[in-house]
DNA sequence: TGTGTTCTCGTAAACGTTTACGGAAAAACG
DNA sequence: CGTTTTTCCGTAAACGTTTACGAGAACACA
């Protein structure tokens, strides 16, 4: 069905070299054939097999990101990939490269979906998401020598790759200075897991901005939960049955504070009346609940735009230059104030 | 880096024809020899390249999903898609076939991108969303005889392809149904386009029942605004300034719902009290909503893993069945009573 | 006219698979 | 023991590209 170059050939009866040379844009071909065989392309509905192409030139010309949904989002989904995405796509086409996104299961952490992209050569080069501290993606991507990028940070694999994350630790910080600035001492930190990086940098900032205020870091005020609503409203009433319990609550992300506020509003204290509510990562979801929750928020298309070049630029194939250049970037998280606090 | 077929028949001095027999379960090869080369492959970590395999089979053995973001959503995502593509892979994995997701730029409609896909070879076969009235994506796809499948029926393409959808000429109905028996007259319907099918298929139900009930249908009541928040915004003010202002408004979309509640409320109007609301399409907004938004909800997940396997039936080549069959469902959509009506 | 240079193109190999074909060896059968 | 069948494997072609190499033609220059 599809047309072949050597349908081109036969077409204008010269060998599939030159037509290949000429839609290459290579030097070594007469002017006025390269316009007839751009002619014949057009007018046949030519494009290139993939296959063919990727086999001989020993590169796909795609980048796989590797989605993962969270556990627990059966019934609906993460919206935060989706503009991410949508920057990364447009930044990626730029350069000719495809996207391809690799779905996850939900709860799988990938490892295996990861080998199969790597070892089948399915992409040039993948982008990960959700960083823990120690990754073993990550070291397994290092010691086979793959080319990757990862939206947030880790501690594995060195410097030997571009990442681009958001200021947690600048966010727990804020959020704490701002509930101090409003004279609360008591504030307690909802997080996930520590693997999660985000989890480790937003509980470090939190501490350190205590510690700065003079008050002392109470560890009856700190829970750990599921990154989602279950999460949430499973460790909210630990911290509040404290001897002394919090005036105020940091949640590290949207999912674990709307199940922290129904929890709350079970036990009878109000969201932004009898206690302060911040949340670190905004969503749509913060915005449109009673009462409209303050948020940090990132700025996600022009994130997955910056990772596309910052990925670009450390593979010396893509980039112009000989030197690959690895960056590292921590953006900023942008305070909205809203009616929780 | 990685292992190629040569390198396994060089390992172990038999030829690569033979190995590849082997590793594709073919009959005639000795059993001890298949052993050897499948000990072998897994010792040098063996796996087929994907390229070499496509390019000699003709097929990518993966499948497209044309993902389009909605305009207007920069800040944050459309969470719908993501269940319904975690179902979609996990079907497609068990047939050993990769999903890649193809990510749009916001409003634009794919028609390229698709083209791309199809005629660079990229996947065996696409999968399309926002199905349309008539849909020149559906009609390109039948055209040039592309196997597909879509989410949303359309009129195009006649009943050469699979497709999945949700009743929402049936929502509608149990809409209008719902407050009527509640005691409202005057019921408002906001849409979005007839062009996409949805809207028409939600206006014809929202029709119907009016006029079982004995309604008149007032055109005055029936407003069009785009699919999303700033839609519902504009347009619903329009049919509150009516000489005779609905009791109700069945919203067609939960952005647009969201976006006609916040317009409602600066004109004092307060849904839930003053108004009846009903979204169509709930989401996880409608739930944190204050008040919080009767609506009707998808069984995404599952469509997902069922549309998958629609389309498998419909391909010969994947089917295990000679003829193949085309399968045409529409899915109820499950009516979530909350405290909008 | 002879020599060297530049343009332009065809030839053929290569990328990593799969598979049709044929042939040698082994087994079955009379 | 001869013939037929079966089992197993190697050979080579093919999928659609790209590209190194070389060769013929045209041109420049002395």
């Amino acid at each position: 069905m599809a047309s072949s170059i050597h349908d081109l050939a036969r077409h204008l009866n010269i060998s599939i070299g030159t037509v290949s040379r000429a839609l290459n844009g290579r030097a070594d071909v007469n002017a006025n054939t390269r316009q007839r065989v751009l002619d014949a392309a057009a007018k046949l509905n030519y494009s290139p097999n993939q296959s063919g192409r990727s086999l001989r030139r020993g590169a796909t010309h795609s980048i796989a990101f590797m989605l993962q949904p969270h556990p627990g989002d059966q019934q609906y989904g993460e919206p935060f990939f989706i503009p991410f995405l949508t920057g990364l796509q447009a930044k990626l086409a730029e350069s000719g490269l495809d996207l391809i996104v690799v779905m996850g299961a939900p709860g799988d952490y990938q490892q295996e979906r990861l080998r199969r992209v790597v070892e089948t050569r399915r992409a040039d080069a993948v982008v990960l998401a959700y960083t823990r501290r120690e990754d073993e993606r990550i070291d397994y991507l290092t010691r086979v020598g793959f080319p990757f990028a990862t939206l947030g940070r880790s501690r594995s694999g060195g410097n030997s790759y571009p990442s681009l994350d958001l200021d947690f630790e600048k966010a727990g910080a804020d959020a704490v200075d701002r509930l101090v600035a409003r004279g609360h001492r008591r504030i307690a930190a909802i997080r996930p897991s520590l693997n999660l990086n985000f989890g480790y940098l937003f509980l470090a900032g939190y501490r350190k901005a205590l510690r700065r205020h003079g008050i002392e870091v109470d560890p009856g005020l700190i829970a750990k939960g599921f990154i989602n609503e279950a999460g949430g409203d499973a460790v909210t009433p630990q911290v509040m049955r404290s001897k002394d319990p919090p005036t105020a609550i940091i949640f590290n992300n949207d999912a674990m504070a709307l199940g922290g506020c129904k929890a709350l509003a079970e036990m009878g204290i109000k969201p932004g009346h009898d206690i302060a509510v911040i949340v670190i990562v905004d969503s749509p979801l913060c915005r449109y609940f009673s009462p409209a929750l303050t948020g940090f928020r990132p700025r996600l298309e022009p994130m997955g735009r910056r990772l596309a070049e910052m990925l670009l630029a450390s593979i010396p194939a893509f980039a112009g230059t000989e030197r690959a250049r690895i960056i590292r970037e921590v953006w900023p998280l942008e305070l909205i104030a809203r009616d929780s606090d």
